[in-house]
DNA sequence: AGCACGCCGACT
DNA sequence: GTCGGCGTGCTC
């Protein structure tokens, strides 16, 4: 009989984090089924846990079997396929099971115990502590919260006292059980005896009191109304239907209402445009592959414009005839309001949308609405990739590249993995989308591990805009000192005349902690790691952060010997005032972490911006995302190579796929686009191929830099970070962590590159002192097996300060 | 992480 | 005897 199941402890850290198998007892048996919560007794004090029930078996090797003591659940919280995940992430992000089944379920669903003392017996003849337990208890009137009785008493051992005084059968422990989100009900009143009878009653006057009757007349005419409702319509006071209730006329149930977070305003329905050659190329193609059943990876490589958004839109639609349910992932949800008007309008209820502000509750509504099968289509950020379909026939992820499908928390997933196991969990199709292809994807694509399909047209026939790039060192010598260069002043000017929108893309990332020689543009980078190195003004060096190199801050450019090399800054809000000054008519918006300190700040600007045809945008990397702003026909972006001198080996792919994002604004509408692009650096290559929109130049020279230096896809990276509050013990912790790794390494006769222990690039957060090594290593597996060894050695050894170890594989930021 | 257990010294 | 302090070791 398989009466045996096996669970994994909510709440553990990662020394303990293992499948338990517990007895289930035969009255419990039809209730344990994988997936659901349990209660189970744990550790000596037989203290009761929530635990997550893995699989259920009849066979164990364990000699010694506790019982399960509650089933909270009657259906699966977690359902199969998810499940099966679950182990996996474990395993792959180095984390607790509960780690990942938290990113499953909704917050707030978690289980709190409660413990009541109750005094059952007479103390009269105690002495000593259990008698002072007993007084105690007596003053709280017979009956305490546990914890509240034993900070009361401040004794030790009180548990000791009580589990004496309850084997004597003088008190009572009771444990309750609640979680902090649960289905809304309410409370509705409705008839119970036949219509007519109640009709004929009130005619014959045999109900007189006109409350009742106002009360009953209502509830004739709907099935069943709340009470509050009631109470609110009929002005009567709820004692009437007490009254009611008592003569037998009208009964009470809850029934359960769901918390609708979907606005209330109507969404214009639309229905599927034709597509274009090129879109029904990709169309038929997908579907082909879903209608297979099987696994499939496809990406899809379209230019801005090209439409992605249709070919969703109608590879969802065939998803759902296939009776299958999808996934689409945004980057971030809050800044595409318009593609989430596109799918409302599309699909209607069908769409969950999944709003970062959510409450609890609506989360937990919303969570059961996918559950129970009534959502079809979940559009949603990086979260959403665990929406609890149980048909999933597609993950579609839009703007693949982007950092923010990295999760930054523990577990440190990024979403395009996680959205590719579940697709091979369900022999779905996953989808990822994007204009500029991260570097890995593309290489992948190349080398047949993915589908490759192409739009290289802008689906409104419009021409990709027009770039010009501007050498601001030259402008520097012919006595330019402002923000703009000649030929952005011009192009600006000609704008505010004609009333049509521009914007400026200001790229801020890394500004104060670069050294630039404004007379050549020389950046100055570490000779092993080729990351430009970061300026730290308290010790006036520069360091690597890859290896830890550091270097005297120079006073001259070692190039060109000039003494204009110096840390570089210009805020979006200096370029504000100087169009002020400049453009005396224009009116100017802008846009960066100052002005969006609220929620819906992104929104409402850019709202603004296109509504009131304000003249010029300005603002940082959150303009660069998918807008569409049909007026807006010039871009300019300022200092355009600032993110090159990031210390980060991706920090050309990041310049590439700004630019071509931020000039993919320009010319949305029918008058074509014009880009100007200032840079100090007119040499670079994925700025020239990002001019050129020639995604496949930059690629191919990008690729030869990360293979000669080893970087991803070359390699798999992992970044190792101990922090502590006393910086010498940190470094001397990592120290030995890194001596450790070395041993470990020959151990297991793996061989892996380990750079550093250098200062964190935060280095100190929260007055905790952090310092970073790298791990370079050509394969998954065994840097994942020597991650957890490390893992594993840094928490045995018990440190009396609190030393904490993070470690992340393949992060994003190397920052 | 909790929590009990065991041993020891101190105090009624 | 009884109680509190502290170190150790285990958790189906």
């Amino acid at each position: 009989m398989e009466n045996i199941a096996l669970v994994i402890l909510s709440h553990c850290t990662r020394e303990f984090d293992k499948e338990y198998s517990y007895l289930i007892p035969s009255h419990l048996i039809s209730k344990v089924k994988p997936g659901v919560r349990v209660i189970v007794p744990f550790g000596r004090a037989n203290r009761s846990l929530e635990a997550y029930v893995l699989g259920v078996t009849d066979r164990c090797d364990v000699k010694e079997m506790k019982e399960i003591k509650k089933v909270i659940d009657d259906e699966p919280v977690i359902g199969e396929e998810l499940l099966k995940l679950c182990p996996w992430m474990r395993k792959r992000y180095i984390c607790t099971y509960h780690d990942a089944v938290r990113c499953m379920v909704p917050p707030g669903i978690g289980i709190k115990t409660a413990k009541w003392v109750r005094l059952t017996g007479d103390p009269a003849l105690l002495r000593g502590n259990v008698k002072k337990v007993c007084d105690k208890l007596m003053e709280y009137g017979n009956e305490a919260h546990y914890d509240e009785l034993k900070d009361a008493l401040q004794m030790k051992s009180f548990s000791k006292y009580i589990n004496a005084l309850r084997d004597q059968g003088l008190v009572e422990v009771v444990e309750i059980f609640r979680s902090s989100v649960r289905e809304k009900t309410v409370r509705v009143a409705y008839i119970i005896r036949p219509p007519q009878e109640i009709i004929d009653e009130i005619e014959d006057n045999r109900i007189k009191k006109i409350q009742q009757i106002r009360v009953l007349e209502m509830l004739l005419e709907n099935e069943y109304i709340s009470v509050p409702d009631i109470v609110r319509f009929s002005g009567v006071s709820p004692s009437v239907l007490d009254t009611l209730k008592k003569y037998g006329y009208i009964d009470f149930k809850e029934i359960e209402v769901i918390r609708n977070p979907l606005t209330l305003r109507e969404v214009k329905r639309t229905t599927p445009l034709k597509p274009t050659p090129e879109q029904e190329k990709v169309l038929n193609f997908t579907k082909g592959l879903m209608e297979k059943n099987t696994f499939s990876e496809i990406l899809l490589h379209g230019v801005t414009g090209s439409g992605k958004t249709e070919v969703y839109l109608q590879l969802i639609e065939f998803c759902f005839n296939l009776g299958k349910q999808a996934i689409v992932l945004v980057p971030e949800i809050s800044l595409t309001p318009q593609m989430v008007e596109r799918f409302k309008g599309r699909f209607g209820d069908l769409v969950a949308v999944q709003h970062s502000r959510l409450s609890l509750g609506e989360r937990y509504d919303q969570w059961r609405l996918i559950k129970d099968g009534k959502i079809k289509v979940v559009v949603g950020a990086r979260s959403a990739v665990f929406a609890p379909f149980d048909k999933l026939g597609m993950v579609i992820i839009d703007e693949e590249h982007e950092s923010t499908y990295k999760s930054e928390i523990t577990p440190k997933y990024h979403a395009r993995e996680i959205a590719r196991e579940r697709c091979v969990l369900k022999g779905a199709v996953l989808l990822l989308g994007s204009a500029t292809p991260s570097v890995e994807t593309y290489y992948q694509a190349k080398n047949g591990h993915l589908h490759l399909i192409e739009m290289c047209e802008r689906a409104n026939r419009m021409l990709m805009p027009k770039v010009k790039l501007v050498d601001m060192r030259e402008e520097l010598n012919e006595g330019n000192r402002s923000v703009f260069s000649g030929i952005l002043t011009e192009e600006m000017e000609k704008n505010v005349h004609s009333g049509q929108q521009t914007i400026l893309f200001l790229n801020k990332r890394g500004f104060s902690s670069f050294i630039l020689c404004r007379n050549c543009g020389f950046t100055l980078r570490c000779r092993s790691c080729n990351v430009a190195l970061t300026y730290h003004l308290r010790d006036q060096r520069l360091i690597c952060h890859y290896c830890g190199f550091t270097f005297k801050n120079p006073e001259n450019c070692p190039k060109c010997k000039s003494t204009s090399i110096r840390y570089f800054g210009t805020g979006t809000q200096r370029v504000e005032e100087e169009i002020q000054h400049k453009f005396k008519n224009a009116s100017v918006l802008r846009m960066d972490m100052d002005t969006t300190t609220t929620k819906n700040s992104h929104e409402e600007i850019l709202r603004t911006f296109r509504e009131k045809n304000i003249n010029i945008l300005v603002g940082t990397q959150m303009i660069a995302k998918g807008h569409d702003f049909p007026n807006v026909t010039l871009v300019g972006i300022l200092a355009a190579d600032s993110a090159l001198n990031v210390g980060d080996f991706r920090a050309s792919e990041r310049t590439f796929q700004l630019i071509t994002q931020v000039a993919g604004r320009a010319g949305r509408g029918q008058i074509p686009g014009r880009v100007v692009i200032q840079t100090y650096n007119t040499e670079d290559f994925s700025i020239l191929s990002a001019c050129n929109h020639d995604y496949q130049t930059f690629f191919n020279q990008e690729i030869l830099v990360r293979q000669k230096l080893c970087y991803p896809p070359f390699s798999q990276i992992a970044s190792i970070i101990v922090s502590g509050g006393n910086d010498r013990q940190v470094f001397n912790r990592i120290k030995a962590l890194k001596d450790f790794i070395q041993e470990y390494m020959e151990e297991l006769n793996i061989v892996m590159e380990l750079l550093g222990p250098a200062r964190a690039p935060l280095a100190k957060i929260n007055n905790k002192y952090r310092w970073r090594m790298i791990i370079k290593a050509s394969t998954l597996d065994p840097l994942i097996q020597v991650l957890t060894g490390t893992w594993d050695a840094f928490y045995k050894k018990k440190e009396k300060a609190s030393l904490q170890l993070s470690v992340d594989i393949n992060p994003f930021n190397m920052l």
